[in-house]
DNA sequence: TTTATAAGTAAGCGTTTACTTACTTACCGC
DNA sequence: GCGGTAAGTAAGTAAACGCTTACTTATAAA
């Protein structure tokens, strides 16, 4: 068994066993995911991995940082859909846009619930650098909604957290508790849906609203703010 | 030292521990509580616990069914609550209804939020005995307002479900996150301005707005999966 | 008072946990 | 090629884990 025995470097090794914990702690939670099992799907052994982290804990905060990290540009993307369009299609698109992302990548909320859950004192963090920044850009479009005539008064933060509670509920819904095999929405109708509900939720009743669809195709004046 | 040393009946000292043991996987989940701790907590050997429960995983059971049972009432409240007054009243009282439950109880949420990222074979049935039955009933509700043209065409159990994302979420936030901290929301403006947010998202647009007749206080039929 | 029964415990079982130590071996500049 | 450095490991450690066994003692019916 003359195995090559080719060697990663410390960043990739590092790296790579970042992963691994990434996908297990997301899984399991912290108290549920060995060391053990770590080093096993990594490949190598346990010594290793506290060579690469001082502790268990230490590679936690590690996995999440990196997660929020790789996940920072999301923001931007929301913020992206503020740009261009009719009011209905850009909260239909955010929709969308975190239903999709979600579907297709749990881990995030996953170790989000579970850090949330098991150790709170850190979690409050995480919202204020990361979720706070959702509601914000959204309580933002809210505000400018209301001053611009298009929206009733309502608190911006509170109708913000009402959007994506909707929207992020329903995917919560769907993953966690297995509604996902009783009835499997298509996505599209589901952003589609729940943002109109807000929208005219919010909307304020002037009599002459005019909607028509052609009106969509139209190039769109840009109330950008600030 | 002659302490008196009462003794519990089987009962009443089962009914001890599973209200300890309760906290304790409400607060660190199933993996992060340990039967040593349950035993102290109880104020008796572990040895003991394992005389009333076979093992840890069946406790972890009967604790989350007994909070089930308990919380049962629950839905019937919500049942009740469709019985009487206007559609935003209605909403606004099971909205306030179930932000404040949840404001005085974290423990069933938690349990059940736990249960679902821990292990989600069982979640399920949770899911389907428990959380279905709210959707169900809040789905009649949107269905029933539908056919009497107060609402318009949208998919009742979609609807409903974005109405308790919008509050659940909020009071998520709230208590995981410690949004709490950030800023108290008075749980009566909350309510009203979600279901007001919504009820207006699903009303049809008719000028003539009619008060509904008394065909609200219709025989609702109740199916409780056991 | 006796005695069966059930509440309760002390002490430890084998295993798993996070983490360490002492050693081996691949790689790379010289 | 050769030596130093760093990647990687085998074989542990002590403590904590869920759970068991063999024993003690309060209680209440006879």
């Amino acid at each position: 068994m003359a195995t090559p025995q080719t060697r990663y470097s410390s960043a990739d090794r590092r790296e790579q066993i970042l992963e691994v914990a990434t996908g297990l702690f997301a899984q399991q939670g912290f108290q549920g995911t060995t060391t053990k099992v770590i080093a096993e799907r990594s490949g190598v052994t346990e010594a290793l991995i506290f060579r690469h982290f001082p502790g268990k804990e230490e590679l936690y905060w590690a996995v999440i940082e990196r997660k929020i990290d790789c996940a920072g540009p999301l923001e931007h993307l929301l913020e992206n859909l503020e740009a261009g369009g009719d009011d209905l299609e850009i909260l239909s698109r955010v929709a969308f846009e975190v239903l999709e992302r979600r579907a297709k990548d749990q881990t995030l909320s996953r170790l989000l619930l579970f850090s949330a859950l098991e150790k709170h004192e850190l979690s409050e963090r995480f919202f204020r650098n990361y979720i706070a920044n959702y509601f914000e850009v959204l309580a933002r479009f809210v505000r400018e909604g209301i001053t611009s005539g298009r929206f009733r008064e309502v608190d911006p933060l509170l109708a913000a957290r009402g959007f994506l509670g909707m929207v992020i509920y329903h995917s919560w819904i769907q993953e966690l508790y297995g509604g996902k095999e009783v009835q499997d929405f298509d996505l599209r109708v589901v952003s589609r849906t729940l943002a109109e509900i807000w929208l005219r939720g919010v909307q304020a009743e002037t009599k002459n609203r005019r909607r028509p669809k052609l009106l969509a195709r139209r190039s769109v004046k840009k109330h950008r703010v600030k």
